[in-house]
RNA sequence: GCGCCAGUAGCUCAGCUGGAUAGAGCAACGCCCUUCUAAGGCGUGGGCCGAGGGUUCGAAUCCCCCCUGACGCACCA
C-alpha cells in the first residue's frame, strides 16, 4: 500500500496537480503527527498566506472519514491520519497473501551481471574478501527478488607472474602431502617463503617469470601444476561459499580473457584511440581529467584494464545485460572510471550500464592485511569460531547444542556484521564485534524470528476473525507500517546497491515487534484477538525470514 | 600536488534527493522472568552533526572554503 497515494485520492485541490501533491507529501517522523504530512511553507510565497493558513485551507478540501480518518494542522504542516483499522487489515491481508516464503516480484526480462568475490587462485580466502562476497551475494538475491535474471560472476584472479613464482616455490620446497592436508594454507606458505627467499636470491624472480611464460606457452608441466593449484583453491573456497550461501553462474576469470584481448586492442587501434607513450600503448584520457589508461605494456604484455575491457565486452555480448555491477573495493575507483570511459570512447552505448559498486577497506585492528607477510585472518576460521561460540551460548542458555542452528546463527552473525553498515565505510575487523550476539546483530534478528515461530507453534490452529481492536495500539501500528514497507525497502537497497538498507529495516522491524510482544499477549482467551495478533506475528516472521534471506542469512525456528 | 571518498554521543553506526525537539546499538548505571523464547524489554546519563562562510521560511542534509583521515594517480591486480 502506498500511503501517499491514499492521501492523493482523498485530497483534490486547485492549488496543484495530483502529481505535485504526491511529490510534496512525506512520511511523518513521529506517529503523533499522523502518517503522512504536507509541509505548506513552500506555498506561502505564491499564495501570499502563512503556511498555517494554507494548511487550514487545504484541510477543508480533504475527504476524511474514509481511508483518511482525519487531518490536523500543526504549525505549517497539514498532517494526515489514516484509518488504522483499515490500513492494518489491508496490510495484514497482503502479508497473508505473500505467505511464508515470498515469491519474486513479477519477472522483468532484464539481466543484471554482478561481478563479485573474485578471489585469487592459491591465495587464502580471508576477511578482506568478506565484503565483496556478501555485498555481491546479497545484491544477487535482491535483484532476483525484484524479478531480474541475475548472473553472478566470480572473476577469478588466475593469471600473472605470481603463478610462475608459485611453481618455482612448489618445485623447490613443495610437499604434496602437506598440500593435500592443508590445501591453500600450504600454498600460502610456499608463496610467503618464495618472497622471503627472493629477497636474498634475486634469480628466483627470473625463474618465476620463466615459469609463468611456460604457463602462457602451454608447457604441459607448468599447466598441470597450475591447474592443480586452481582446483585445490576452488574446492576450498566452494566450502566457504557454501557456508555463506553465495553462488556463481560463471567463474570466467582473468585467464579466460587471455585470447579475447587482442580484438579489443585492435579495435582501439583502428578507432585511433591508442597512443604510444613511454613505450607503452595507452588511451589518453586527459580531456576527462584522468591519467591515461594503460592497455599494453612496453614488453607487449597486457594489463588489468585490458582484461576488464575484454571482459565487459564479452559479458555484454553473452548476457546482453541491463546492468553490470562490479563489487570491488574503492581502491579501484579510478580504474573503473577509466575502463568505463574507454568503452564509451569505443562507441559502446552500453558503457553507461556498467556500475562500479565500491566498498570500504578491511583492516585488522590498525594494521592492514598482508598476504605476503602471512598477516591474514581466514574467513573460514572466523565462521567456525562464530559457530562454536553460538553453540556455547546455546548450551549455556538451554543446556543443549544444535549444530544446524548454531551454523545458521553463527555464520549469520558474521554476515550481518559485514552488511550492517553502509558498504563505503571502512571496516576494522574485530572478532569481538563480529561475534557479538546482543543488540543490533544477526542473532538479535534470529531471536526475534525464532520467538515469533515459537509463539505461532504454541498457538496452533486458531479459528477466529479479524479484530481491529486487538491491534489498536501505537506499537502494533508501527509494526504494520514497517511490514508494508518491505518491498519499497528492497527496491531502495537495489537502487543504492546497498544491502545495509535491508539490514537496518530488519532491525527496526524486529525492534518494533519486540516492543509489541512485550506489551501484548498474543495467545489469549479471546479467539478473535489471538487470531489477529497471530496474523501480525506470522507476517513479521515471514518478513524477517525473507528479509534475512536477502542478506544471505537463513532464519532459524528455534534458538 | 591533483583526484576521489569519509568525518554525527566515549566506541560502532542510522538519518544526507532540505522539513517539526538529531536517532539506535555497544560500553556505564538502575529496573523487569510463578504467564507465549530475558540472545529480550524499560529507564538514566552522554551531541557547537570536523571548523567557518553562504543559499533558504527552514541545513546534519545543498553550495564554497578550510582542517583531519583513508584510498588512488604509468607498465601489479
Amino acid at each position: 500500500m502506498d500511503f501517499k497515494k491514499i492521501v492523493c485520492e482523498n485530497f483534490k485541490t486547485e492549488a496543484m496537480t495530483s502529481d505535485e501533491l504526491y511529490a510534496s507529501l512525506m512520511p511523518t517522523q513521529d506517529c503523533k503527527n499522523g502518517d503522512v504530512c504536507l509541509p505548506c511553507f513552500r506555498f506561502a510565497k505564491a499564495l501570499r498566506k502563512s503556511p498555517a493558513a494554507i494548511a487550514e485551507d487545504f484541510k477543508d478540501q480533504v475527504n476524511t472519514g474514509g481511508a483518511v480518518e482525519k487531518c490536523e494542522v500543526a504549525g505549517g504542516y497539514l498532517n494526515f491520519f489514516l484509518n488504522k483499522a483499515y490500513i492494518t487489515r489491508a496490510v495484514l491481508d497482503e502479508c497473508a497473501q505473500k505467505g511464508d516464503t515470498y515469491a519474486p516480484l513479477s519477472r522483468l526480462n532484464k539481466t543484471i551481471c554482478i561481478d563479485y568475490s573474485s578471489i585469487n587462485i592459491a591465495k587464502p580466502f580471508h576477511i578482506g574478501h568478506l565484503l565483496t562476497t556478501v555485498i555481491g551475494g546479497s545484491l544477487y538475491r535482491v535483484y532476483k527478488y525484484l524479478g531480474y535474471d541475475v548472473v553472478g560472476i566470480n572473476h577469478l584472479g588466475d593469471w600473472g607472474t605470481q603463478f610462475g613464482k608459485l611453481i618455482v616455490a612448489y618445485k623447490k620446497w613443495g610437499d604434496d602431502e602437506d598440500i593435500e592436508k592443508r590445501k591453500v594454507r600450504a600454498l600460502l606458505d610456499l608463496y610467503v617463503r618464495f618472497h622471503k627467499e627472493a629477497e636474498k636470491d634475486e634469480s628466483l624472480n627470473d625463474e618465476g617469470r620463466y615459469w609463468f611464460k611456460q604457463i602462457e606457452d602451454g608447457n604441459p608441466e607448468a599447466l598441470a601444476i597450475f591447474e592443480k593449484f586452481k582446483e585445490i583453491t576452488l574446492k576450498e573456497v566452494a566450502k566457504v561459499y557454501d557456508k555463506l550461501g553465495v553462488k556463481f553462474d560463471s567463474y570466467a576469470g582473468e585467464s579466460f580473457y587471455n585470447d579475447k584481448m587482442q580484438p579489443i586492442i585492435d579495435e582501439l587501434q583502428n578507432k585511433g584511440l591508442l597512443t604510444e607513450s613511454e613505450g607503452a600503448k595507452v588511451v589518453d584520457l586527459e580531456e576527462w581529467g584522468m591519467p591515461p589508461c594503460l592497455i599494453v605494456k612496453k614488453d607487449g604484455a597486457t594489463l588489468y584494464a585490458t582484461r576488464d575491457l575484454a571482459a565487459a565486452k564479452y559479458r555484454h555480448d553473452t548476457y546482453d545485460f541491463d546492468k553490470c555491477l562490479y563489487v570491488v573495493a574503492y581502491q579501484q575507483n579510478l580504474h573503473f572510471k577509466q575502463v568505463f570511459k574507454v568503452l564509451e570512447l569505443l562507441g559502446y552505448d552500453w558503457a553507461d550500464r556498467l556500475v562500479h559498486v565500491p566498498f570500504g577497506m578491511v583492516s585488522l585492528e590498525g594494521s592492514t592485511l598482508s598476504t605476503r607477510e602471512g598477516k591474514v585472518v581466514f574467513l573460514d576460521d572466523v565462521l567456525d569460531t562464530a559457530v562454536a561460540k553460538v553453540g556455547d551460548v546455546m548450551e549455556q542458555k538451554q543446556g543443549k547444542r544444535d549444530e544446524e542452528t548454531a551454523k545458521k546463527v553463527g555464520v549469520g552473525a558474521v554476515i550481518f556484521y559485514a552488511l550492517s553498515s553502509a558498504r563505503i565505510k571502512d571496516l576494522v575487523f574485530s572478532y569481538d564485534k563480529a561475534l557479538s550476539f546482543e543488540g543490533e546483530t544477526g542473532p538479535y534478528l534470529q531471536y526475534a524470528h525464532a520467538r515469533c515461530r515459537s509463539v505461532i507453534a504454541k498457538a496452533g490452529e486458531v479459528k477466529g476473525k479479524f479484530s481491529a481492536g486487538a491491534l489498536d495500539s501505537a506499537e502494533a501500528y508501527e509494526v504494520v507500517k514497517l511490514l508494508n514497507a518491505f518491498d519499497q525497502t528492497v527496491r531502495e537497497a537495489a537502487e543504492k546497491y546497498e544491502p545495509s538498507v535491508i539490514s537496518h529495516y530488519l532491525i527496526t522491524l524486529a525492534k518494533a515487534y519486540n516492543k509489541f510482544y512485550i506489551d501484548n499477549r498474543i495467545v489469549t482467551d479471546d479467539n478473535d484477538v489471538t487470531f489477529t495478533r497471530l496474523a501480525l506475528t506470522k507476517a513479521v516472521a515471514a518478513a524477517l525470514k525473507n528479509g534475512l534471506k536477502l542478506i544471505l542469512i537463513d532464519a532459524v525456528d528455534k534458538m
